[in-house]
DNA sequence: GTCTATATCTCGATAGAC
DNA sequence: GTCTATCGAGATATAGAC
C-alpha cells in the first residue's frame, strides 16, 4: 500500500469517526488527505469500496497486534485474561478505529463482508473457550453464548473507561478488577 | 401526536434500519408513509429533526414499558433480574428500534441530545445498584462500572438470542442461566 | 498516477395553491 | 394540514490532459 492510499484511509478514518459515512463527503476526505478528487477514485472505485477498505484494514491490524500478544504456554486463564486485557489496550490507543468498527458494524456496509470473514475473526478467542470447557474450567454452556459474554464485557468496560473523566492511570487497576469479576462468572 | 406523524415514524424506523441514514431520502419515507414530501416537512423541520424525533420517540416508549414492569415489593435481586429479562424481551420484541437505539448511538446525531436526557435514562437502573451496593448484596465497587457490565451483558446476549438460528423457545432458559451467571460476578 | 474540470444526478427543503 | 411542483446545493463519479 502505498503513501497517499494511507493517507487517504487514514483521513476518511478522521471524517467517518467525527462526521458519520453520510456526513462526509469525498471530496473533504481527498483534501484531508493532501489529494485530489481523482486521486481518491483511482484508488477506490466508489465510496463505499473505500468504507469497506478502510474497515478491512483496521481488522487486519487489530488481528495482527491480537495474535502477537498470544504468547504461548500460559494456563488457560492466563492466556484468556491476556487476550481479554490487550484487546482493550488496543481499544482505548485506537479509540477512533475502535469507533469506527462499531460504526460500520451498525451500518448498512456490513451486510458487504461476508460472513466467513466475520467468523474468521473470531476463531481464535472461540478456540480458547472451546478448550476451557473442554478442559472443565469454564461452565459447561455453548461455546458462542461464552464468547458473547466474554466480548461485551470487553465493550462494556471500555466505553467506561474511554470516558474522559476516568483517570488513565486507574486503568490497570480497573481492568484487573473486571477480569476478577468475569473469571468469577464463567469458571465452573 | 397524529396518525400521520405515526406513520412517518414508523416508515422511518423500517427504511433507516434497512439503509442507513444516508441511504434513505426523505422522498422514500414520505412515499412509504403515504404521505407527501410536503408533509413530511411540515411536521419535522429538516431531516436531522426526523432522526432526533424518532430516536426519542423509541427511548419514551422503551422508559415506560420498563417502569410498567417496575413492580415494588421484590428483594433486589429479583427487582435486577426482571429488570434485566423485561430489558431482553422488550429488545427481542422489537428488534428494529433497539437496532435503530444502536445505529443512533453511532452516529452523529448523539451529539444532538443533550447529556442529561442520556442520564435520566439510566437513572431507575442507577438507583437499584446503589442500593445494592448500599444493602451489601453487590460487590463494593463504582455504581457506574457495575451499571455497565450489567447492560453490557443485555446487550451481548441480546446479539446472542437474536440470531435468527436461535430457537425462540428456548430463550427463556438461557436467560436465567445467563442471570445467574451475571448475579454471580456481582453479587457480593 | 495525479491532476483539473465537469457531467450527471439526487436530495433536502421551500413556495404557494387548495 | 396536505398537496404538487420545483429550486438550488452539493454529492459521486468520469474524462482527459499531463
Amino acid at each position: 500500500m502505498v503513501e497517499k492510499e494511507k493517507q487517504i484511509l487514514a483521513a476518511a478514518l478522521r471524517l467517518f469517526v467525527a462526521f458519520g459515512f453520510h456526513g462526509t463527503p469525498t471530496s473533504k476526505i481527498a483534501a484531508q488527505a493532501g489529494v485530489s478528487n481523482g486521486t481518491l477514485f483511482h484508488y477506490y472505485k466508489t465510496k463505499e469500496d473505500l468504507v469497506i477498505a478502510l474497515y478491512n484494514d483496521i481488522k487486519a491490524e487489530l488481528g495482527a497486534y491480537l495474535s502477537a500478544q498470544t504468547g504461548g504456554q500460559d494456563s488457560l486463564e492466563t492466556r484468556l485474561k491476556k487476550s481479554f486485557i490487550h484487546s482493550l489496550y488496543w481499544a482505548l490507543d485506537n479509540q477512533d478505529k475502535f469507533y469506527y468498527i462499531q460504526q460500520f458494524h451498525f451500518s448498512p456496509h456490513l451486510a458487504k463482508i461476508s460472513p466467513e470473514v466475520i467468523a474468521a475473526q473470531s476463531r481464535v478467542h472461540l478456540q480458547l473457550i472451546e478448550e476451557g470447557i473442554a478442559a472443565q474450567l469454564l461452565m459447561p454452556l455453548p461455546v458462542q453464548l461464552l464468547f458473547t459474554l466474554v466480548s461485551s464485557q470487553v465493550y462494556g468496560l471500555y466505553q467506561y473507561l474511554a470516558d474522559p473523566a476516568f483517570p488513565a492511570d486507574q486503568r490497570t487497576a480497573v481492568i484487573e478488577e473486571a477480569f476478577a469479576l468475569l473469571w468469577r462468572m464463567i469458571k465452573k
